[in-house]
DNA sequence: CACTGAAGAAATACAGTGTATCGATATGAG
DNA sequence: CTCATATCGATACACTGTATTTCTTCAGTG
């Protein structure tokens, strides 16, 4: 029986494990947003059946959390730094910059709480960052009001970038010139303040409108944490 | 020709606008969550075909769009204060209390630029609120900051509340006791001061944790719009 | 080595989604 | 009364998450 009368072995499955299947659902979510992910593509992206994914996770909002928790591994600094102000600062970027990597995760943060491995470090860390000071109430109401500002922030500067794509100008130029919609409401007299920001504010960049934000809340745990 | 012969009339179309339409598409949403909103069955629930809504809005994302405008008419204090710190505090609140009450606003907050009427109408309320202060600038940083604070604050808020309701245990109990896998976890050593806030930490009720989080945001916008 | 049992993967199936297209139908104009 | 036009409903399509059923492949046993 030569090799031309054997059929070739059976191609077998290609083997699966979830870092695979987070993996290619990060890359979907990265190239076509969120809703790029159906578990068909992830799935075919693997040469596996759909079916073949529950094996894994028992639903596509599990996925979510696995993708999730996976890109919190990028924010989690190299190295412990000294000044809690600085730590928590650091933490805030690599949030931020996370974000601007994967711009799903705006669309997830804060969505539901982050348990896996990767969020519970983060948290770790966050907590670690002010574990000088006595009272461990105030140090997590100190947590949460810096996560929940950064949080809050990064979502907003990610809408704001996705609404700029959209209409190809920047959200300023929209506002004031091109966008008739707001243009006419605007002129209706009914929004002076907001008519006054859109006209004489300036646009400054979200990088540092994130920052100086962050540093005024830092400030204000400052002020709190220092007291007994 | 008796009346018996003669048909009844064809029963005409029910009359149809953007109000009914959002009110149903809200009156699902509050019942089911954001995922109980699908074309189908608001147009159901309206007696009407799921094509007929496409000549009120022309996609999905829109019909989103109009509902969260629409809450956020419940936004809006019912007469302006005439300190800044206290409108700022009521529009906060405001915010909060309209998504306890359509807790699918959480999953919206922050998520696109809010431009319908209702939208602009809290965005001029808020810069209002701070017309006092010249430097414009300044004051849209502070106006970014609050609203940050809160947006990302009322989502982990309803996130939080959402996964006690689905494990029926507070997330103080849970955590501490009933997770198998979270205590395996912090039994690992790896989360030294995640363990501590996990039990020694009090469990504060949400509102509180809200308001003196907001209230230390404020202290620190305070101190910053003050300088000239 | 043959055979059977079990496990795993694949195919099929189902109910539901957002939206495009098209035929019927009712309304207003002439 | 007729015709054009706008509007509504039905149908259709491609796709979704997931349950179920069928098929394949391998391990273990006689």
């Amino acid at each position: 029986m030569t090799v031309w009368d054997r059929p070739e072995p059976p191609t077998r499955p290609v083997p699966l494990d979830r870092e695979r299947i987070v993996a290619a659902a990060i890359a979907l979510a990265d190239e076509g947003g969120l809703e790029a992910v159906s578990l068909r593509k992830v799935a075919a992206r693997l040469k596996a059946g759909p079916m073949r994914l529950y094996g894994y996770i028992s639903t596509k909002e599990e996925l979510l959390d696995l993708m999730v928790d996976e890109v919190q591994a990028e924010i989690l600094p190299e190295e412990r730094s000294s000044d809690w102000r600085e730590a928590l600062r650091n933490l805030a970027n690599g949030t931020r910059q996370t974000a601007l990597r994967h711009e799903w995760l705006a669309d997830l943060l804060g969505g539901r709480p982050t348990l896996g491995p990767n969020g519970l470090a983060v948290a770790e860390a966050t907590l670690a960052a002010l574990d000088d000071f006595a009272d461990i109430d105030t140090v997590m109401r100190a947590v949460e009001t810096v996560s929940s500002y950064f949080t809050g922030a990064i979502r907003r500067e990610i809408a704001n970038l996705r609404a700029e794509r959209a209409t190809g100008l920047s959200r300023h130029e929209w506002q004031r010139a091109s966008g008739p919609y707001l243009t006419r409401m605007l002129a209706t007299g009914r929004f002076p303040a907001l008519t006054k920001a859109v006209y004489d504010g300036t646009d400054v960049d979200a990088e540092a409108s994130f920052a100086t934000g962050l540093d005024w809340v830092l400030d204000a745990v400052a002020a709190k944490l220092t007291r007994p």
